[in-house]
DNA sequence: GCAGAAGCCGAGTGAATACTCAGGTTCAAG
DNA sequence: CTTGAACCTGAGTATTCACTCGGCTTCTGC
């Protein structure tokens, strides 16, 4: 991985947060723009960042480098380009997805919010490398990090409104596992052989409702109510 | 990533098994290889395989380039070698923990392999990259599937011996299942805060015991049999 | 103590590759 | 139609980095 540039820094001290070099004018360049990173996603998620060269994404966009350098200032912006697109999709995702509604229950909305990001994650293989990755830069960390804390605030958000009873620091570590466990679960099938992964989703949808009948016991079920209460000691974090 | 030679391959068509290029006579040069394996498993794991130079492995581990290739091949050879490494210490782990032992739950036995394998990782953070990553050689990704395996028939061999009455196939699923779910939580593991960790471990064992109740039910546990049996239809693969 | 083997060193080599730039082409406004 | 801006091109540049090699040092067996 190491997402970081050979030289220090080109002589160029553009603005951080820009990821173009300049907006094009004409749709042309537009479109272009738009092949080279559709290849950028491709090329990445096929044979990762590093191994990548900016030469091959612009031949296989079937452009020029010398094109290619017009718009983005350096391979590195090809990949936080990638990051925008992809935190705003899996944000989008999640502002439908994860919602308080009357009759969702976890069984019904912890199915559709796993298989909704699986299936992203299938169509968008360099996501999770890109996202989840241990050697990104600092920006596409951080960028990762604030998906995770909207991730965790909603669904805190949900079960605050369902079940009130529950203590606020107990809420926010209850929420932070299942975030935790959607994000591996998600580098996980994104390893997965495909005629496993279907089978193995399902599977860990059942962990994800299990850990919570485990840890938050649900007082209107009176099956679960009795001498395993709290299942295991020490559920708060030190 | 991308553990890829740069090169096709250097003109010595070595035999692919050996990873080293001599095997040392001197106590000396025994010592030294040890010294570069482990520097080599710390810059792999601070800057990640790509950015570590063969350069600055051999410089921190106070010796020169030229003694660093006089033993190893070439810069996925110490990869290699460092996989051998790890691959030893975590079979060895699941051999002493993984075990059909008349007193040992599921509950007892969870939190002991969970908590070794989180130990494991905590002192090996190469371990992770190395044998889990997307991009490593064909040979690293063989050798990281073989340890999976593993892990699944000694799971299963347990689970056979506990509750004969599950079909051998479903019971493969559930095997799967829980060394997916070990080995994500290492991935996820790997990349937590450390003043998060403790506590986020201890939760993920519930999220594997939870799993174990849902997709298991105990028939000796008066609590959970009822209408809920298995919890969610369609718990065979495809 | 000697000879030869084993080990060690680091400047140097060649290939890969991120990025530039001078010169050409296409567009849009007047 | 003209003109200048936007756009495109790809050979070339500068740099990095895996790996070599000739010369030196240390060890071991006799």
């Amino acid at each position: 991985m190491a997402v970081v540039a050979r030289r220090p820094k080109p002589a160029t001290a553009t603005s951080p947060a820009t990821v173009l070099r300049r907006q094009p004018r004409q749709a042309r360049s537009q479109e272009r723009i738009e092949r080279i990173l559709d290849t950028a996603e491709q090329v990445f998620a096929e044979i990762g960042y590093d191994a990548a060269t900016t030469n091959l994404i612009a031949v296989e966009a079937g452009t020029s480098i010398g094109s290619l350098y017009e718009f983005f200032p350096n391979k590195e912006a090809l990949a936080s380009a990638l990051a925008d697109r992809y935190l705003a999709a899996i944000g989008r995702l999640y502002e439908t997805l994860i919602v308080d509604e009357p009759g969702v229950t976890p069984e019904v909305m912890v199915p559709r919010v796993v298989g909704a990001l699986d299936a992203f994650y299938r169509d968008h293989p360099g996501a999770v490398p890109l996202l989840n990755g241990r050697f990104t830069s600092p920006e596409l960390a951080s960028a990762g990090a604030n998906l995770q804390r909207a991730m965790v605030r909603r669904i805190d958000a949900v079960i605050a409104s369902k079940r009130p009873d529950l203590s606020p620091p107990r809420r926010l570590l209850v929420s932070e596992v299942i975030a935790e466990l959607a994000r591996s679960l998600l580098v996980l099938s994104d390893q997965m052989p495909l005629h496993q992964r279907k089978a193995m989703i399902h599977q860990i949808e059942l962990a994800v409702l299990g850990y919570l009948r485990e840890s938050v016991p649900d007082p209107d079920d009176h099956l679960h109510t009795g001498a395993d209460g709290p299942a295991v000691d020490a559920n708060m974090p030190s």
